[in-house]
DNA sequence: GGATCCTTCTTCTTCTTC
């Protein structure tokens, strides 16, 4: 096998036409057979190069990083004059929840789950969408990382595959979420596999151990609306996991999410239906906790992410701060 | 009927040993 020491050994960097390949051919040519003995490049003062050794070898592909590239640009074009970015706390606070007296409980009512349907009338189509703000409002990190890996997909895929790729994801995530709809109106029960398409049996399977700690599903699909903060968003699912009431969103990915750090701003979108779900009218309690629940095509065990209350209220704050930095955009 | 909306997803990488 070839030791990172053996790679700084054959030490190609010193080769000065090797400066003018590509990160992709030289790290082609970083596996190459290295020579025990009498190696042309012995003689080489590798303390000298380590660093560049270390940059070039950092990345497969690229050793551009979001601070790598400012620092570039920086270099280049004079500092940035950039927009603000979201601090850490919001200027100003709006509660979480609203009365105490609906709280927790969310009474004593057994009924089907409600469904309540967008209804655009009278905001209309300026005010703007949860997943809409939290699309706008990505960091420069998030931004350079989403752009990166479309290029590379693009690369690989084709233009035409990738939009492709991509409708299928969309399509499958909608296949999911409905099916699981369709089992929570039946009383939380799965059909029986066969009843499902080959697209989403992974999926439910994935998630069917969730399933047997839901109970008292309150509200599916539903929409909420913050009267003051002005947005509104359609929560997937209200009910109770493991006895605790939760909005629950549902999420289909590729690759494992083990972490909660992994689902990005799945919990600040939970944190923030939560907020519109507790000042909305509609309903006539209070969710304090939330539920991610990551599925897989594969079957394998759905990692369950819970919020509670103290770590919704941290969301809460960021979805405060994104919120205020979209409409300062505006 | 057409247009628009909400949502559906996508990021996280560096280190250097056996």
């Amino acid at each position: 096998m070839f030791s990172f020491k053996r790679v700084v050994y054959t030490g190609r960097v010193i080769v000065p036409q090797c400066a003018s390949l590509s990160v992709n051919n030289f790290s082609a040519c970083q596996f190459l057979p290295s020579p025990k003995r009498h190696s042309p490049y012995s003689s080489v003062d590798s303390e000298r190069y380590s660093s560049l050794v270390k940059s070039v070898m950092s990345s497969k592909v690229s050793s551009q990083t979001p601070e790598t590239l400012k620092a570039e640009d920086e270099h280049i074009f004079g500092p940035v004059v950039r927009e603000q970015t979201p601090s850490s706390e919001p200027k100003t606070f709006h509660p979480f929840l609203q009365h105490k007296d609906t709280l927790e409980t969310g009474g004593d009512s057994r009924g089907p789950p409600v469904r309540i349907p967008l209804n655009r009338g009278q905001g209309g189509a300026s005010v703007p969408s949860v997943t809409r703000i939290l699309q706008q409002t990505l960091s420069p990190d998030q931004i350079f990382y989403l752009d990166r890996w479309k290029r590379r997909m693009i690369e690989k895929l084709g233009e035409e595959g990738f939009e492709q790729y991509s409708q299928a994801l969309f399509r499958q995530g909608k296949l999911f979420h409905s099916a699981v709809e369709d089992a929570l109106t039946s009383g939380g029960a799965l059909k029986r596999k066969k009843e499902y398409t080959p697209e989403v049996r992974g999926y439910l399977e994935s998630i069917s151990h969730t399933l047997e700690d839901m109970s008292e599903v309150k509200a599916i699909e539903s929409a909420v609306q913050h009267q003051k903060l002005n947005y509104i968003g359609i929560a997937d699912c209200v009910a109770r996991y493991r006895g605790v009431l939760c909005v629950i969103d549902w999420k289909t990915s590729e690759k494992p999410k083990p972490f909660l750090s992994n689902t990005f701003d799945n919990p600040i979108q939970v944190a923030a239906y939560a907020g519109a779900l507790n000042s909305d009218a509609n309903y006539k309690y209070q969710v304090e906790n939330g539920l991610i629940v990551v599925a897989y095509k594969d079957g394998s065990p759905a990692h369950a992410h819970r919020l509670k209350s103290e770590l919704m209220l941290e969301y809460w704050n960021t979805w405060l701060t994104r919120l205020e930095y979209y409409n300062e955009k505006r």
